[in-house]
DNA sequence: GCGTGTGAACCTCTTCACAGCG
DNA sequence: CGCTGTGAAGAGGTTCACACGC
């Protein structure tokens, strides 16, 4: 045992698989497992026993030689590393067809929960969806300092894509995960990420046609 | 010139960037810029100009010494390596919450289209959304026969991702884009994504508790 | 015996730097 | 001169294989 935080900088990619056992972990605890291996994390995830122990090996001694891992430890600890024992909040920008299908279709059972929804569209202000009123998009920075660290969802219509970020950005959102598929630029230290259901598609597409 | 074909194997990477790389090229061409710099796709795509020339490289020498690269030839070029000239057939498999954002939310500016709706419970079929019938799961393999190659979105109720995936394999669809969070097995020769929002917002929470 | 933690080998991807062509 | 295409170097991630502890 020991350490929780590591020396070195880790990957996305192993914050990514954190993200996956998690979830797997949740799952063995709901069935009743106490205990899970290397081994069927990783059948899970799809991926080799030795990378599930490298992985968690980064973070510390969790496992027990001869058993395996205990899933209740485990879990909580991965969500001590990932941070999301207290999840930040989560606010919509844009009300529109992506905005709204997201916030009715929720986060249930991932430990997040949409706190909010904003539009500039002052036509789109007021209307209320799942419990929460469309907020002007001007009382971001209200928000921010209401709820603390917050990740905003952008998905506005095409084209506001920048100039949107730059607003929420400037009202002190420092995480971003964007819907709009445009190329989008922040300043140090602010943290984006896309959600691209049309590039997966390509990946698809690409699969397909080039395996025969 | 040459090639458009490569000898080695190429990585998923290579190919997502692709799709990045096309998607700047629309942009551009509607901009009405003819012409395109390793170094600018690069800024766009937030890597390094020799990472998109590498990329480029593999599938034949695209570019102009000096200039760059002509946007509608590589845009064309890129579109037959993704085979995305003549998209395959998005079909959604569940009418749920999800299942039913997606289609309202709709697949704009991607060259895909959703071109069907399923669900088993048969409280949900025959409800008309977006100009689309909720047919019958047990359709899928008429539907299969009907639009050919065939990409499923797969949003079905947790816990009922793999007994439906089995049945959508067995009608004979061969990729899979799923938004349930359980993993998943699928036989040889299947393709099988996930688009994992919480897994997003998990890298997210991440960087910003570990960013001070 | 079983399954973890880990150095070492291996492999892949990225960056560098520059020759070569327009 | 500008920008591509590319070998070489470097960095990073994955797999292997085995010692150690339960």
């Amino acid at each position: 045992m020991g350490k929780t935080v590591p020396s070195r900088r880790v990957s996305e990619r192993t914050i990514r698989r954190l993200s996956h056992y998690a979830r797997c972990l949740r799952l063995s605890w709901a069935k009743g497992e106490p205990v899970l291996t290397s081994g069927r994390l990783a059948e899970a995830c799809s991926i080799s026993s030795a990378a599930v122990r490298k992985d968690l090996a980064i973070f510390g001694d969790f496992g027990k030689k001869g058993s395996g891992y205990d899933v209740p430890t485990l879990l909580r600890s991965i969500e001590t590393i990932l941070g999301v024992g207290d999840p930040p909040a989560v606010v919509i920008v844009g009300a529109g067809n992506i905005g709204l299908a997201l916030l009715r279709s929720g986060l249930e059972g991932t430990g997040y929960r949409y706190r909010e929804i904003l539009d500039s569209d002052s036509s789109k202000i007021g209307r209320i969806v799942c419990d929460l009123r469309v907020r002007p998009l001007g009382e971001m920075g209200a928000i921010v300092r209401e709820l603390g660290e917050v990740i905003a969802v952008l998905a506005v219509t095409h084209g506001q894509g920048q100039e949107t970020l730059d607003r929420i950005v400037e009202a002190g959102c420092r995480a971003v995960l964007s819907f709009n598929l445009e190329p989008l630029a922040v300043p140090e230290g602010v943290f984006l990420r896309y959600m691209e259901l049309s590039t997966e598609l390509d990946i698809l597409t690409h699969a397909l046609r080039s395996d025969r």
